[in-house]
DNA sequence: CTTGACAGACCGACTGGTCGGTTTTAGTCT
DNA sequence: AGACTAAAACCGACCAGTCGGTCTGTCAAG
């Protein structure tokens, strides 16, 4: 493990993470990832050869932040309950909308969208959470269907349509907690 | 009513939703566009005078398109039954996907989230569908609830995280369904 | 001397938008 | 109807700027 490189890495990664989230994916250029993280260019390009490499590197970064926020969320719930990560899920999700974090999402999935083959490439890893909601104890459609509800409610406010401070957030994630406490239990 | 520009238009705005489905929006110049209609630069310009503008005239276009395909799925659902407008508004989506035309949508939502600010100026329209759904009969918690899910589903198809033949799409929209209809009738 | 880490000047390709010019359309007068 | 004209529609070359990626150079460590 090369700590130097690594770090070096580190602080490119966070500085292309803050100009998405600041300027979307439009203007996230080598240029100013570069001069957000106080490196010259060759020093960026030397570690990511191509931009798709940088924005494999952002993808695996925050596909770690959600599995490690996930864990965190799952600690927190009460075990020996069916729909323990479920609600671990959907809790990640509204904790993302209140901190104000799914606006700032929106670049990183813009960029997602414009580079599919990029996201094809860690599918397996994202699909991975899917899998283990749909074996949490629930009956698989209705954990998949509340795992959905909670994307939908995430996006709604990623698209601006909805505002983070919507009551129908919080509403609605309430009303699926409560579903998922009486849902049918797996056969 | 001038006929001749319309049809002009029209033409324009056709041939940047075929290039924004085949290419995302990345790709999508006015060059491009305007050869894709076998027009020139010129003739574009004159009717969008921006890229902005020509956003705005597709943003415009989709919607209109999405009021109609939801009114068609709402004269199919049976009358006088509580959360029509709901499951017209999931059978559109579930449409979609089975169409593979949420692959293709791709592109849109990638502009999109590229450009909030244009939005923001159409987000009244794109509300009201979600204000009407929470006056379809059902407990508006749980209408939005269901539509939310069903824009789960539709999110994760285009994202490329289920593929559109993904068994849970069928069964998670089955189980929405019947939701729907034993779900608890507004106060 | 070799190698890996990093710097930064540079290049070719591309993009949005402009602008002067040309064609088509529509209205008006005779 | 036919001639004239002004506006609208339309064309395409061009510009100024941007971007991703390359290439040579520097330097410290081994």
């Amino acid at each position: 493990m090369t700590i130097k490189a690594d770090h070096f890495k580190a602080k490119i990664l966070a500085a292309a993470m803050a100009l998405l989230e600041r300027d979307g994916a439009r203007s996230l250029t080598l240029d100013k990832v570069a001069q957000e993280a106080g490196v010259s260019k060759g020093g960026l390009t030397h570690h990511f050869k191509s931009k798709p490499d940088l924005f494999l590197g952002l993808l695996d970064m925050v596909i770690a932040t959600i599995k490690d926020q996930l864990a965190e969320q799952l600690a927190r719930e009460p075990k020996d309950a069916p729909g323990r990560l479920t609600r671990a899920y959907m809790n990640c999700n509204l904790t993302t909308i209140r901190n104000g974090e799914a606006q700032s999402m929106r670049g990183l999935i813009e960029m997602v969208l414009a580079m599919p083959d990029l996201v094809a490439k860690r599918r397996q890893g994202l699909l991975e959470v899917h899998a283990a909601i749909e074996q949490d104890g629930l009956d698989p459609v209705q954990a998949s269907a509340l795992a959905a509800a909670s994307d939908g409610c995430w996006m709604n406010v990623l698209m601006g349509l909805w505002d983070p401070q919507d009551p129908r957030v919080e509403s609605v994630h309430a009303y699926l907690m409560a579903l998922s406490r009486k849902a049918e239990v797996a056969r």
